[in-house]
DNA sequence: TCCTCATATGAAGACTTGTTCATATGAGGC
DNA sequence: GCCTCATATGAACAAGTCTTCATATGAGGA
């Protein structure tokens, strides 16, 4: 499998510098629908509301109105977002009475969460990766042209 | 600062159930914008093509060219995730001629994916946490309703 | 039983975001 | 010096997503 092949598989129509490489890389990349799958697990975490929401229910369950009132949303939005995590098996819904309370319950988004949070405290004041991308929005700083 | 208080900082107009667990949690949330440029990386992540150069820029620096071909991308496209990636800090360019070759640059962003990857193959063939969710899109089993 | 409350759901609108086509920039080779 | 190639950029369109308003469902209390 080195580049003497004549990579079959390649995507046609596209250059191709180090051929090796591409291959190796493609043998390397999970399959599309573990991609996507993943991607939609981070797209869930993308959206500063829902992760407010994840990040509070680190602590323990909790009901819809306390989320609304902890993470400042309305109610209404906090139960779309909380289908959203449900569909994707992220939290789940325990009820009492008129009560729904939510917690957490994908390991691998409690372990990011974690992640993150650790990273956030030890980054300091407000000097994150953002920050900087903040600093620069556009021209990267001089490694690019 | 028990739910004996007021809660002069909490949101008006919203119901709470327990308000010292929502005072507990609002104390523990990062700032809005940390949670926003938090939010921003995972939206980075979000989306399957560039989680795919993403994981391909793990093993290695690699040319745009070559980045395409081994996502199956167009070139142009992947110029436009680059950008983002480079504007947010997640990867640097290194120009060589005419080639730019780009790398992680990103700590964190390259311990989330190291992670991720890990639970991924750690998982098996294919039961992921979204695998479950494709199986459950509306109605999330028993938990709700 | 009726009324109220907590949550869930549906639909519509505004907004954001990704992709494509066309073109610009700059480096090498002839 | 000119032409070709790799990448970058801009604009426009398409598609997806979040929020809001209105309403439905079901549990408790009077």
């Amino acid at each position: 499998m080195t580049a003497a092949q004549p990579d079959a598989d390649a995507a046609c129509a596209v250059r191709v510098v180090d051929a090796d490489r591409v291959a190796a890389v493609r043998e390397a990349l999970p399959d599309e629908g573990r991609v996507a799958d993943t991607a939609a697990v981070f797209a869930l975490l993308g959206d500063p509301g829902r992760l407010k929401l994840l990040v509070a229910l680190l602590e323990g369950e909790m009901c819809v109105c306390d989320l609304a009132a902890a993470c400042g949303q309305g109610e209404s939005a906090v139960s779309h977002q909380l289908r959203l995590l449900r569909a994707h098996r992220v939290v789940t819904a325990r009820r009492s009475g008129r009560m729904a309370y939510y917690r957490l319950a994908d390991a691998h988004v409690r372990l990011l969460l974690d992640v993150t949070l650790a990273h956030l405290e030890h980054a300091g004041p407000a000097d994150t990766v953002a920050t900087a991308a903040a600093a620069a929005p556009t021209r990267t700083g001089g490694a690019d042209r």
